[in-house]
DNA sequence: CCATAATGAATGACCGTTCATTCATAGACC
DNA sequence: GGTCTATGAATGAACGGTCATTCATTATGG
């Protein structure tokens, strides 16, 4: 195994443990474990556990960015932009659960309320295609004038909600239901 | 102190702990000192730890129905019970920061998963009071004809998300944001 | 004086992390 | 080419610390 596909296979060893047990019941022996290493070689590539848990954080930002930019056409009208964005953040989540888990456990934890404080703190100009798609929004007065992280919560809150609730099993969604609950999510940001 | 303020006592220093630590960093040793007994005497109270905060769950959820029965009546219309539902929750929440954290840790959690399961399985008649404005919404046709599960998803995600912002101090919320917020679920939700 | 409540040191399990040691590999030298 | 040596990646037993839980002992109050 090279040496990167070992970085990858601790990787995707803390993704696989601590979506399935959270992030306490995911320890180092175990990941170390199912990657296949040693506990003390996860350590000639993380600094310490928490540094491999970051890492993977901003791994999957990365993924979840690239999977929502396909397809992104800025010359669409507002209202199918917004909603090929919503739906396919939520396409995404359904279709990676572990993914999914792993992000929600992450930003209801202490490492993600440090994290979105770092963001915020350091986010000035270049703030990401949603928030972009928003100043937009408001200035042409095509949603509703509330401040930036309400709107993402009005957009985003019921999608990880959502996202939840089918991949734990309490509903199934298609194709159709994404659709409607998109533009549900729109309705409730258009003016 | 009496029997039940020591109960008492160890209830409120879990939820005050919990919420400022989460459950990881809120072991029993802390507990115990705040609440001013020993660690052994927790168990007097309670069977173990998971015991300890599943009971503290089920009471806050008690206390939350109560804050949203408050003024809640079922003769007017439609529109206005939901966004009393809706307002009140949040209300709650923003003013009970310790309380919403710990609900939120909780359902971020094995604990919280296993319970919704069950809660799910268990579940047939009496479904709560949202449950009921839901379904006589969707019967009425007032609102979306959606499963039930997303009605909830698209009601309460953005609820979620807003109060952590507004606890987080991210976003500063009054009476007008609050009102707003509601009135822009409820037309994610109508038809 | 006794039953019951409360105590907190002791226990054992498990955690993240370290580090002395092993070992496969690759360059150096003849 | 064959032998020796240097390297550093990988290992996993060991360590210090923390946790939930127990239980022999003490305190309380009726």
């Amino acid at each position: 195994m090279s040496k990167e596909d070992k970085r990858e296979a601790i990787l995707q060893a803390t993704l696989e443990l601590v979506a399935k047990h959270g992030f306490h019941d995911a320890p180092c022996s175990l990941i170390a474990e199912r990657a296949g290493v040693a506990a003390g070689t996860i350590y000639r590539y993380f600094e310490n556990k928490d540094v491999l848990i970051n890492e993977l954080y901003l791994d999957l930002e990365t993924r979840i960015n690239a999977a929502l930019l396909e397809g992104y056409t800025i010359d669409k009208p507002f209202r199918e932009r917004f909603i090929h964005l919503v739906s396919s953040l939520l396409r995404f989540f359904i279709s990676n659960p572990r993914e999914f888990k792993y992000v929600e456990q992450f930003h209801n934890s202490p490492y993600g309320v440090a994290f979105r404080r770092d963001r915020l703190l350091g986010q000035h100009e270049d703030c990401g295609i949603y928030c972009e798609l928003f100043k937009q929004g408001v200035t042409q007065q095509v949603i509703k004038d509330l401040p930036l992280p309400l709107l993402f919560d009005l957009a985003f809150g019921p999608i990880v909600s959502v996202a939840r609730n089918h991949i734990l099993g309490f509903v199934l969604l298609d194709d159709a239901l994404i659709q409607r609950i998109a533009e549900a999510c729109w309705d409730s940001l258009k003016r």
